[in-house]
DNA sequence: GACCTTGCTGGACACTCGTCAAGATCGGGG
DNA sequence: CCCCGATCTTGACGAGTGTCCAGCAAGGTC
Protein backbone atom coordinates (compact mmCIF):
# COMPACT_ATOMS: atom_id res chain seq x y z
CA UNK A 1 0.00 0.00 0.00
CA UNK A 2 3.09 2.63 0.82
CA UNK A 3 4.67 3.95 -2.09
CA UNK A 4 7.23 1.43 -2.01
CA UNK A 5 5.64 -1.26 -2.07
CA UNK A 6 4.18 0.37 -5.30
CA UNK A 7 6.78 0.95 -6.67
CA UNK A 8 8.59 -3.08 -5.87
CA UNK A 9 5.24 -4.30 -7.55
CA UNK A 10 5.79 -1.97 -10.59
CA UNK A 11 8.95 -3.17 -11.14
CA UNK A 12 7.89 -7.04 -10.86
CA UNK A 13 5.59 -6.60 -13.25
CA UNK A 14 7.73 -4.91 -15.80
CA UNK A 15 10.15 -7.96 -14.89
CA UNK A 16 7.61 -10.22 -15.71
CA UNK A 17 6.68 -8.66 -19.10
CA UNK A 18 10.77 -8.44 -19.62
CA UNK A 19 10.96 -12.31 -18.41
CA UNK A 20 8.07 -13.13 -20.80
CA UNK A 21 9.85 -11.39 -23.78
CA UNK A 22 12.69 -13.20 -23.16
CA UNK A 23 10.94 -16.45 -22.99
CA UNK A 24 8.72 -15.78 -26.52
CA UNK A 25 12.16 -14.88 -27.87
CA UNK A 26 13.69 -18.11 -27.10
CA UNK A 27 9.98 -19.89 -27.76
CA UNK A 28 10.70 -18.10 -31.36
CA UNK A 29 14.23 -19.76 -32.10
CA UNK A 30 13.32 -23.22 -30.40
CA UNK A 31 10.32 -23.31 -33.00
CA UNK A 32 12.68 -22.20 -35.65
CA UNK A 33 14.88 -25.44 -35.01
CA UNK A 34 12.46 -27.69 -34.32
CA UNK A 35 10.31 -27.03 -37.70
CA UNK A 36 13.90 -27.46 -39.34
CA UNK A 37 15.21 -30.65 -37.35
CA UNK A 38 11.58 -32.45 -36.08
CA UNK A 39 11.17 -33.12 -31.86
CA UNK A 40 13.98 -36.17 -31.65
CA UNK A 41 16.90 -34.42 -33.25
CA UNK A 42 16.09 -30.60 -31.23
CA UNK A 43 18.49 -30.72 -29.10
CA UNK A 44 18.56 -27.54 -26.58
CA UNK A 45 22.15 -26.70 -27.69
CA UNK A 46 20.79 -26.14 -31.15
CA UNK A 47 17.91 -24.30 -30.48
CA UNK A 48 20.12 -21.94 -28.38
CA UNK A 49 22.97 -22.16 -31.34
CA UNK A 50 19.81 -21.02 -33.36
CA UNK A 51 19.02 -17.76 -31.27
CA UNK A 52 21.91 -15.23 -29.98
CA UNK A 53 21.80 -17.04 -26.06
CA UNK A 54 24.17 -19.73 -24.90
CA UNK A 55 22.13 -23.41 -24.09
CA UNK A 56 22.73 -22.38 -20.59
CA UNK A 57 20.10 -19.93 -20.27
CA UNK A 58 17.19 -22.71 -21.52
CA UNK A 59 17.41 -23.40 -17.65
CA UNK A 60 17.21 -19.54 -16.27
CA UNK A 61 13.49 -19.46 -17.81
CA UNK A 62 12.81 -23.10 -18.19
CA UNK A 63 12.87 -25.63 -15.72
CA UNK A 64 13.46 -28.40 -18.34
CA UNK A 65 13.25 -28.91 -21.76
CA UNK A 66 9.24 -30.29 -21.57
CA UNK A 67 8.39 -27.04 -20.34
CA UNK A 68 10.33 -25.54 -23.36
CA UNK A 69 8.52 -27.64 -25.95
CA UNK A 70 5.03 -26.97 -24.89
CA UNK A 71 5.39 -23.19 -24.23
CA UNK A 72 6.48 -23.24 -27.58
CA UNK A 73 3.36 -25.30 -29.04
CA UNK A 74 1.36 -23.12 -27.16
CA UNK A 75 3.18 -19.98 -28.38
CA UNK A 76 2.51 -21.33 -31.63
CA UNK A 77 -1.21 -22.19 -31.36
CA UNK A 78 -1.87 -18.65 -30.17
CA UNK A 79 -0.84 -17.05 -33.34
CA UNK A 80 -2.33 -19.16 -35.85
CA UNK A 81 -5.67 -20.81 -34.73
CA UNK A 82 -7.57 -17.98 -35.95
CA UNK A 83 -5.84 -17.59 -39.40
CA UNK A 84 -9.15 -18.65 -40.86
CA UNK A 85 -11.73 -16.06 -39.16
CA UNK A 86 -11.19 -13.30 -41.49
CA UNK A 87 -12.40 -15.83 -44.22
CA UNK A 88 -15.31 -16.55 -42.10
CA UNK A 89 -16.56 -12.94 -41.26
CA UNK A 90 -15.71 -12.02 -44.79
CA UNK A 91 -17.50 -14.62 -47.08
CA UNK A 92 -20.98 -13.90 -48.38
CA UNK A 93 -21.45 -16.85 -50.67
CA UNK A 94 -20.46 -20.13 -50.01
CA UNK A 95 -18.82 -20.87 -52.95
CA UNK A 96 -16.73 -17.44 -52.27
CA UNK A 97 -15.95 -19.03 -48.79
CA UNK A 98 -14.61 -22.27 -50.55
CA UNK A 99 -12.28 -20.86 -53.02
CA UNK A 100 -10.98 -18.83 -50.25
CA UNK A 101 -10.45 -21.29 -47.64
CA UNK A 102 -9.29 -23.87 -50.51
CA UNK A 103 -6.42 -21.08 -50.90
CA UNK A 104 -5.89 -19.66 -47.81
CA UNK A 105 -5.36 -24.02 -47.08
CA UNK A 106 -2.48 -23.69 -50.08
CA UNK A 107 -0.70 -20.92 -48.76
CA UNK A 108 -0.70 -22.47 -45.42
CA UNK A 109 1.03 -25.29 -46.77
CA UNK A 110 3.52 -22.96 -48.55
CA UNK A 111 4.94 -21.04 -46.40
CA UNK A 112 4.26 -22.72 -43.06
CA UNK A 113 5.14 -26.04 -43.84
CA UNK A 114 7.56 -26.77 -41.20
CA UNK A 115 5.70 -25.33 -38.63
CA UNK A 116 2.80 -27.91 -39.68
CA UNK A 117 5.29 -31.18 -40.20
CA UNK A 118 6.28 -30.54 -35.81
CA UNK A 119 2.40 -30.08 -35.40
CA UNK A 120 2.23 -33.30 -36.66
CA UNK A 121 5.47 -34.71 -35.24
CA UNK A 122 4.30 -33.70 -31.80
CA UNK A 123 1.09 -35.06 -32.35
CA UNK A 124 2.57 -38.69 -32.70
CA UNK A 125 4.77 -38.30 -30.02
CA UNK A 126 2.26 -37.34 -27.78
CA UNK A 127 1.10 -40.75 -28.34
CA UNK A 128 4.57 -42.20 -26.69
CA UNK A 129 5.09 -39.22 -23.78
CA UNK A 130 2.43 -38.72 -21.73
CA UNK A 131 3.63 -35.62 -20.50
CA UNK A 132 2.67 -34.16 -24.14
CA UNK A 133 -0.92 -35.11 -24.16
CA UNK A 134 -2.66 -32.38 -22.32
CA UNK A 135 -1.36 -29.77 -24.39
CA UNK A 136 -1.77 -31.62 -27.87
CA UNK A 137 -5.32 -32.64 -26.91
CA UNK A 138 -6.24 -28.85 -25.85
CA UNK A 139 -4.48 -27.69 -29.39
CA UNK A 140 -6.16 -30.42 -31.47
CA UNK A 141 -9.75 -29.53 -30.08
CA UNK A 142 -8.84 -25.66 -30.52
CA UNK A 143 -8.10 -26.63 -34.24
CA UNK A 144 -11.27 -29.11 -34.51
CA UNK A 145 -13.15 -25.65 -33.58
CA UNK A 146 -11.24 -23.74 -35.86
CA UNK A 147 -12.64 -25.82 -38.88
CA UNK A 148 -15.65 -26.22 -37.62
CA UNK A 149 -15.84 -22.14 -37.59
CA UNK A 150 -15.54 -22.61 -41.20
CA UNK A 151 -17.53 -25.64 -41.78
CA UNK A 152 -20.58 -24.66 -40.46
CA UNK A 153 -20.32 -21.11 -41.81
CA UNK A 154 -20.21 -22.82 -45.48
CA UNK A 155 -23.43 -24.80 -44.54
CA UNK A 156 -25.13 -21.59 -43.42
CA UNK A 157 -24.58 -19.70 -46.59
CA UNK A 158 -25.19 -22.51 -48.44
CA UNK A 159 -28.64 -22.85 -47.04
CA UNK A 160 -28.50 -26.48 -46.13
CA UNK A 161 -27.01 -28.20 -42.32
CA UNK A 162 -23.70 -30.30 -42.29
CA UNK A 163 -24.04 -34.15 -42.55
CA UNK A 164 -21.30 -34.39 -40.37
CA UNK A 165 -19.94 -33.08 -36.86
CA UNK A 166 -17.07 -30.90 -35.58
CA UNK A 167 -15.02 -34.39 -35.20
CA UNK A 168 -15.86 -36.04 -38.43
CA UNK A 169 -15.22 -32.44 -40.62
CA UNK A 170 -12.10 -31.95 -38.69
CA UNK A 171 -10.46 -35.63 -39.11
CA UNK A 172 -10.77 -35.53 -43.15
CA UNK A 173 -10.00 -32.53 -43.95
CA UNK A 174 -6.81 -33.00 -41.34
CA UNK A 175 -6.67 -35.99 -43.16
CA UNK A 176 -6.06 -34.86 -47.11
CA UNK A 177 -4.17 -31.65 -45.13
CA UNK A 178 -1.32 -34.20 -44.28
CA UNK A 179 -1.04 -36.04 -47.51
CA UNK A 180 -1.04 -32.95 -49.47
CA UNK A 181 1.91 -31.79 -46.58
CA UNK A 182 4.11 -35.28 -46.92
CA UNK A 183 3.43 -34.75 -50.60
CA UNK A 184 4.95 -31.43 -50.68
CA UNK A 185 7.52 -32.39 -48.16
CA UNK A 186 8.87 -35.13 -50.74
CA UNK A 187 8.57 -33.21 -54.23
CA UNK A 188 10.41 -30.55 -52.68
CA UNK A 189 13.52 -32.17 -53.20
CA UNK A 190 12.89 -33.05 -56.82
CA UNK A 191 11.25 -30.44 -58.91
CA UNK A 192 9.43 -27.23 -58.18
CA UNK A 193 6.41 -28.07 -60.47
CA UNK A 194 5.22 -31.57 -57.97
CA UNK A 195 5.03 -29.12 -55.39
CA UNK A 196 2.71 -26.92 -57.30
CA UNK A 197 0.68 -30.29 -58.12
CA UNK A 198 0.60 -30.75 -54.67
CA UNK A 199 -1.02 -27.69 -54.36
CA UNK A 200 -3.66 -27.74 -56.78
CA UNK A 201 -4.33 -31.57 -55.77
CA UNK A 202 -5.39 -30.36 -52.13
CA UNK A 203 -7.52 -27.15 -53.48
CA UNK A 204 -9.65 -29.88 -55.78
CA UNK A 205 -9.95 -32.35 -53.02
CA UNK A 206 -11.34 -29.57 -50.51
CA UNK A 207 -13.54 -28.21 -53.21
CA UNK A 208 -14.66 -31.85 -53.78
CA UNK A 209 -15.53 -33.11 -50.13
CA UNK A 210 -16.50 -29.71 -48.56
CA UNK A 211 -20.14 -29.90 -50.59
CA UNK A 212 -20.80 -33.56 -49.72
CA UNK A 213 -21.13 -33.31 -46.48
CA UNK A 214 -24.11 -31.16 -46.51
CA UNK A 215 -27.61 -32.56 -46.52
CA UNK A 216 -29.24 -32.94 -49.60
CA UNK A 217 -32.75 -34.53 -49.13
CA UNK A 218 -33.87 -34.65 -45.32
CA UNK A 219 -32.92 -38.37 -45.63
CA UNK A 220 -31.97 -40.89 -42.42
CA UNK A 221 -29.48 -39.57 -39.97
CA UNK A 222 -26.13 -40.68 -41.41
CA UNK A 223 -24.51 -40.98 -37.77
CA UNK A 224 -21.87 -38.54 -38.12
CA UNK A 225 -23.20 -36.34 -35.33
CA UNK A 226 -21.08 -37.04 -32.30
CA UNK A 227 -22.92 -36.56 -29.23
CA UNK A 228 -19.46 -35.45 -27.60
CA UNK B 1 28.23 -77.10 -61.54
CA UNK B 2 30.58 -80.06 -59.89
CA UNK B 3 28.52 -81.69 -56.85
CA UNK B 4 30.51 -79.98 -54.02
CA UNK B 5 30.19 -76.26 -55.98
CA UNK B 6 26.43 -77.93 -56.14
CA UNK B 7 26.60 -78.69 -52.63
CA UNK B 8 27.98 -75.16 -51.70
CA UNK B 9 25.13 -73.09 -53.42
CA UNK B 10 22.77 -75.66 -51.38
CA UNK B 11 24.21 -74.43 -48.23
CA UNK B 12 24.51 -70.71 -49.30
CA UNK B 13 20.82 -70.78 -49.85
CA UNK B 14 20.29 -72.40 -46.63
CA UNK B 15 22.55 -70.10 -45.07
CA UNK B 16 20.24 -66.98 -46.60
CA UNK B 17 17.48 -69.05 -45.06
CA UNK B 18 18.49 -68.88 -41.79
CA UNK B 19 19.78 -65.65 -41.75
CA UNK B 20 16.37 -64.52 -43.15
CA UNK B 21 14.65 -66.08 -40.41
CA UNK B 22 16.89 -64.36 -38.02
CA UNK B 23 16.60 -60.95 -39.63
CA UNK B 24 12.68 -61.75 -39.05
CA UNK B 25 13.49 -62.67 -35.33
CA UNK B 26 15.23 -59.57 -35.11
CA UNK B 27 12.66 -57.49 -36.87
CA UNK B 28 9.58 -59.14 -34.88
CA UNK B 29 11.22 -58.01 -31.20
CA UNK B 30 12.35 -54.93 -32.93
CA UNK B 31 8.54 -53.92 -33.76
CA UNK B 32 7.17 -54.62 -30.38
CA UNK B 33 9.61 -52.44 -28.57
CA UNK B 34 9.10 -49.29 -31.24
CA UNK B 35 5.38 -49.91 -30.68
CA UNK B 36 5.69 -49.27 -27.20
CA UNK B 37 8.43 -46.58 -27.35
CA UNK B 38 8.05 -44.89 -30.58
CA UNK B 39 10.53 -44.47 -32.92
CA UNK B 40 12.48 -41.76 -30.73
CA UNK B 41 13.19 -44.09 -27.44
CA UNK B 42 13.77 -47.20 -29.09
CA UNK B 43 17.45 -47.60 -28.79
CA UNK B 44 19.29 -51.10 -29.91
CA UNK B 45 19.51 -52.27 -26.64
CA UNK B 46 16.19 -51.76 -25.28
CA UNK B 47 15.13 -53.54 -28.19
CA UNK B 48 17.65 -56.46 -27.98
CA UNK B 49 16.95 -56.62 -24.19
CA UNK B 50 13.32 -57.38 -25.63
CA UNK B 51 14.80 -60.17 -27.79
CA UNK B 52 16.46 -63.22 -26.56
CA UNK B 53 19.64 -61.92 -28.15
CA UNK B 54 22.45 -59.06 -27.10
CA UNK B 55 22.96 -56.19 -28.26
CA UNK B 56 25.78 -56.61 -30.58
CA UNK B 57 24.29 -58.86 -32.89
CA UNK B 58 21.99 -55.89 -34.46
CA UNK B 59 24.94 -55.22 -36.05
CA UNK B 60 25.79 -58.32 -37.31
CA UNK B 61 21.97 -58.72 -39.73
CA UNK B 62 22.04 -55.22 -40.10
CA UNK B 63 24.48 -52.18 -41.02
CA UNK B 64 23.08 -49.63 -38.70
CA UNK B 65 19.76 -48.67 -37.27
CA UNK B 66 18.41 -47.34 -40.51
CA UNK B 67 18.75 -50.68 -42.13
CA UNK B 68 16.62 -52.70 -38.75
CA UNK B 69 14.05 -49.79 -38.55
CA UNK B 70 13.53 -49.65 -42.54
CA UNK B 71 13.40 -53.85 -42.60
CA UNK B 72 11.00 -53.74 -39.64
CA UNK B 73 8.43 -51.61 -41.38
CA UNK B 74 8.87 -53.40 -44.85
CA UNK B 75 8.19 -56.49 -42.43
CA UNK B 76 4.88 -54.95 -40.97
CA UNK B 77 3.54 -53.90 -43.72
CA UNK B 78 3.89 -57.57 -45.72
CA UNK B 79 2.01 -58.93 -43.14
CA UNK B 80 -1.16 -56.58 -42.59
CA UNK B 81 -1.47 -54.97 -46.40
CA UNK B 82 -4.24 -57.20 -47.05
CA UNK B 83 -6.27 -57.47 -43.93
CA UNK B 84 -9.21 -56.09 -45.82
CA UNK B 85 -9.11 -58.19 -48.38
CA UNK B 86 -11.06 -61.03 -47.70
CA UNK B 87 -13.98 -58.70 -46.93
CA UNK B 88 -14.04 -57.30 -50.31
CA UNK B 89 -13.84 -60.93 -52.09
CA UNK B 90 -16.52 -61.92 -49.61
CA UNK B 91 -19.34 -59.05 -49.80
CA UNK B 92 -22.34 -59.20 -51.44
CA UNK B 93 -24.12 -55.78 -50.75
CA UNK B 94 -23.06 -52.69 -50.18
CA UNK B 95 -24.16 -52.21 -46.86
CA UNK B 96 -22.77 -55.43 -45.97
CA UNK B 97 -19.37 -54.32 -47.09
CA UNK B 98 -19.96 -50.98 -44.87
CA UNK B 99 -20.59 -52.64 -41.86
CA UNK B 100 -17.80 -55.61 -42.21
CA UNK B 101 -15.29 -52.78 -42.84
CA UNK B 102 -16.52 -50.59 -40.13
CA UNK B 103 -16.30 -53.37 -38.26
CA UNK B 104 -12.36 -54.50 -39.58
CA UNK B 105 -11.28 -51.00 -38.33
CA UNK B 106 -12.59 -51.51 -35.00
CA UNK B 107 -10.75 -54.23 -34.38
CA UNK B 108 -7.67 -52.77 -35.78
CA UNK B 109 -7.39 -50.13 -33.37
CA UNK B 110 -8.77 -52.36 -30.94
CA UNK B 111 -6.09 -54.93 -31.41
CA UNK B 112 -3.00 -53.08 -33.06
CA UNK B 113 -3.01 -49.79 -31.67
CA UNK B 114 0.59 -49.47 -31.27
CA UNK B 115 2.02 -51.06 -34.51
CA UNK B 116 -0.13 -48.19 -35.98
CA UNK B 117 1.04 -45.43 -33.56
CA UNK B 118 4.61 -46.93 -34.93
CA UNK B 119 3.56 -46.07 -38.16
CA UNK B 120 2.02 -42.83 -37.96
CA UNK B 121 5.33 -41.62 -36.15
CA UNK B 122 7.53 -43.06 -38.75
CA UNK B 123 5.84 -41.26 -41.19
CA UNK B 124 6.29 -38.19 -39.13
CA UNK B 125 9.78 -39.00 -39.17
CA UNK B 126 9.89 -39.32 -43.03
CA UNK B 127 8.93 -35.82 -42.76
CA UNK B 128 12.64 -34.65 -41.02
CA UNK B 129 14.98 -38.19 -42.10
CA UNK B 130 15.26 -38.42 -45.58
CA UNK B 131 16.15 -41.99 -45.54
CA UNK B 132 12.83 -43.08 -43.85
CA UNK B 133 10.83 -41.23 -47.09
CA UNK B 134 11.40 -43.83 -49.52
CA UNK B 135 9.88 -46.56 -47.55
CA UNK B 136 7.51 -44.86 -46.14
CA UNK B 137 6.68 -43.47 -49.43
CA UNK B 138 6.07 -47.02 -50.79
CA UNK B 139 3.84 -48.14 -48.03
CA UNK B 140 2.05 -44.98 -47.61
CA UNK B 141 0.88 -46.00 -51.61
CA UNK B 142 0.37 -48.92 -50.81
CA UNK B 143 -2.21 -48.53 -47.70
CA UNK B 144 -4.06 -46.44 -50.58
CA UNK B 145 -4.13 -48.92 -53.08
CA UNK B 146 -5.65 -51.24 -49.90
CA UNK B 147 -8.21 -48.53 -48.62
CA UNK B 148 -8.82 -47.72 -52.46
CA UNK B 149 -9.95 -51.54 -53.00
CA UNK B 150 -12.55 -51.37 -50.16
CA UNK B 151 -13.55 -48.00 -51.99
CA UNK B 152 -14.13 -49.16 -55.52
CA UNK B 153 -15.87 -52.45 -54.65
CA UNK B 154 -18.41 -50.29 -52.19
CA UNK B 155 -19.26 -48.45 -54.82
CA UNK B 156 -19.17 -50.95 -57.66
CA UNK B 157 -22.02 -53.18 -55.19
CA UNK B 158 -23.62 -49.93 -54.57
CA UNK B 159 -24.19 -48.89 -58.48
CA UNK B 160 -22.62 -45.88 -58.03
CA UNK B 161 -19.29 -44.19 -58.77
CA UNK B 162 -17.31 -42.83 -56.30
CA UNK B 163 -17.08 -38.85 -56.37
CA UNK B 164 -13.58 -39.37 -54.94
CA UNK B 165 -10.28 -40.76 -55.89
CA UNK B 166 -7.93 -42.84 -54.12
CA UNK B 167 -6.20 -40.63 -52.48
CA UNK B 168 -9.34 -38.55 -51.36
CA UNK B 169 -10.55 -41.54 -50.05
CA UNK B 170 -7.68 -42.89 -48.39
CA UNK B 171 -6.85 -38.97 -47.30
CA UNK B 172 -10.30 -38.70 -45.20
CA UNK B 173 -10.57 -42.04 -43.58
CA UNK B 174 -6.98 -42.19 -42.47
CA UNK B 175 -7.54 -38.86 -41.28
CA UNK B 176 -10.84 -40.03 -39.29
CA UNK B 177 -9.12 -43.16 -38.34
CA UNK B 178 -5.74 -41.69 -36.99
CA UNK B 179 -8.08 -39.25 -34.80
CA UNK B 180 -9.49 -42.34 -33.01
CA UNK B 181 -6.18 -43.69 -32.59
CA UNK B 182 -5.38 -40.54 -30.92
CA UNK B 183 -8.51 -40.50 -28.73
CA UNK B 184 -8.03 -44.26 -27.81
CA UNK B 185 -4.66 -43.74 -27.03
CA UNK B 186 -5.75 -40.77 -24.25
CA UNK B 187 -8.85 -42.83 -23.46
CA UNK B 188 -7.16 -46.25 -22.35
CA UNK B 189 -5.70 -44.78 -19.30
CA UNK B 190 -8.98 -43.37 -18.04
CA UNK B 191 -11.54 -45.58 -18.03
CA UNK B 192 -12.57 -48.35 -20.29
CA UNK B 193 -16.06 -46.95 -21.63
CA UNK B 194 -13.87 -44.15 -23.22
CA UNK B 195 -11.97 -46.34 -25.87
CA UNK B 196 -15.56 -47.83 -26.46
CA UNK B 197 -17.26 -44.84 -27.15
CA UNK B 198 -14.10 -44.10 -29.57
CA UNK B 199 -14.27 -47.26 -31.19
CA UNK B 200 -18.01 -46.58 -31.67
CA UNK B 201 -17.62 -43.19 -33.14
CA UNK B 202 -15.32 -44.69 -35.37
CA UNK B 203 -17.87 -46.80 -37.00
CA UNK B 204 -20.31 -43.76 -36.92
CA UNK B 205 -18.14 -41.87 -39.26
CA UNK B 206 -16.93 -44.35 -41.66
CA UNK B 207 -20.83 -45.56 -41.74
CA UNK B 208 -21.63 -41.48 -42.55
CA UNK B 209 -18.51 -40.75 -44.37
CA UNK B 210 -18.52 -43.63 -46.90
CA UNK B 211 -22.02 -43.18 -48.60
CA UNK B 212 -21.65 -39.26 -49.42
CA UNK B 213 -18.41 -40.16 -51.80
CA UNK B 214 -21.26 -42.35 -54.25
CA UNK B 215 -22.22 -39.97 -57.16
CA UNK B 216 -26.41 -39.52 -56.70
CA UNK B 217 -26.71 -37.99 -60.04
CA UNK B 218 -25.04 -37.19 -62.70
CA UNK B 219 -23.60 -33.48 -61.35
CA UNK B 220 -20.90 -30.92 -62.45
CA UNK B 221 -17.84 -33.45 -61.84
CA UNK B 222 -16.58 -32.23 -58.69
CA UNK B 223 -12.80 -32.29 -58.98
CA UNK B 224 -11.74 -35.16 -56.56
CA UNK B 225 -10.53 -37.26 -59.73
CA UNK B 226 -6.73 -36.61 -59.25
CA UNK B 227 -5.17 -37.53 -62.36
CA UNK B 228 -2.52 -39.25 -60.96
C1' DG C 1 41.48 -84.86 -32.82
C1' DA C 2 42.91 -80.41 -35.10
C1' DC C 3 40.89 -76.75 -37.67
C1' DC C 4 38.04 -73.31 -39.55
C1' DT C 5 33.84 -70.97 -40.43
C1' DT C 6 29.72 -69.02 -38.49
C1' DG C 7 26.97 -66.97 -34.80
C1' DC C 8 26.94 -64.48 -30.95
C1' DT C 9 28.57 -62.01 -26.56
C1' DG C 10 29.90 -58.22 -23.84
C1' DG C 11 32.83 -54.52 -23.21
C1' DA C 12 35.17 -50.31 -25.03
C1' DC C 13 34.97 -46.20 -27.93
C1' DA C 14 33.61 -41.61 -29.08
C1' DC C 15 29.98 -38.81 -28.91
C1' DT C 16 25.63 -36.23 -27.63
C1' DC C 17 22.27 -35.32 -24.44
C1' DG C 18 19.85 -32.71 -20.33
C1' DT C 19 21.05 -30.70 -16.23
C1' DC C 20 23.37 -27.99 -13.05
C1' DA C 21 26.36 -24.82 -10.66
C1' DA C 22 30.25 -21.61 -10.14
C1' DG C 23 31.73 -17.52 -11.88
C1' DA C 24 31.62 -13.36 -15.27
C1' DT C 25 28.92 -9.23 -16.64
C1' DC C 26 26.12 -5.45 -16.19
C1' DG C 27 22.95 -1.82 -14.65
C1' DG C 28 20.62 0.79 -11.22
C1' DG C 29 19.90 2.18 -6.09
C1' DG C 30 22.14 2.97 -1.63
C1' DC D 1 31.67 4.58 -5.54
C1' DC D 2 30.38 0.23 -4.32
C1' DC D 3 27.31 -3.32 -3.87
C1' DC D 4 23.67 -6.35 -5.06
C1' DG D 5 20.55 -8.62 -7.63
C1' DA D 6 19.35 -10.19 -12.16
C1' DT D 7 21.14 -12.19 -16.26
C1' DC D 8 24.07 -14.81 -18.91
C1' DT D 9 28.35 -17.82 -20.07
C1' DT D 10 31.10 -21.61 -19.59
C1' DG D 11 32.51 -25.90 -18.31
C1' DA D 12 31.67 -30.07 -16.09
C1' DC D 13 28.94 -34.32 -14.81
C1' DG D 14 26.67 -38.72 -15.54
C1' DA D 15 23.69 -41.18 -18.30
C1' DG D 16 22.63 -43.03 -22.66
C1' DT D 17 23.54 -43.59 -27.57
C1' DG D 18 25.29 -46.11 -32.15
C1' DT D 19 29.14 -48.44 -33.59
C1' DC D 20 32.87 -51.45 -33.58
C1' DC D 21 35.74 -55.35 -32.23
C1' DA D 22 38.37 -59.00 -29.69
C1' DG D 23 37.13 -63.24 -28.22
C1' DC D 24 34.18 -67.36 -27.00
C1' DA D 25 31.07 -71.42 -28.24
C1' DA D 26 29.44 -74.71 -31.48
C1' DG D 27 29.29 -77.61 -35.24
C1' DG D 28 30.72 -79.38 -39.44
C1' DT D 29 35.09 -80.73 -42.54
C1' DC D 30 39.48 -82.65 -43.30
Amino acid sequence: MTSTATRRVARTVRQIDKVDERRNQLAESALKTLGELGYARSSLRAIANNSEFSHGVVHYYFHDKFELIIYCVRYYKARCVHRYDALVADATTAEGLLDAFAAKLQETLRDEAPMHRLWYDLRAQSMFEESLREAVTMIDRTLEEMIWRVVSRYAELSGRESVAGPAAAYGMLDGVFQQALLGYGAASNDSDDDGERVLATLADQVHGLLPLILRTDPPPSSGLHETA
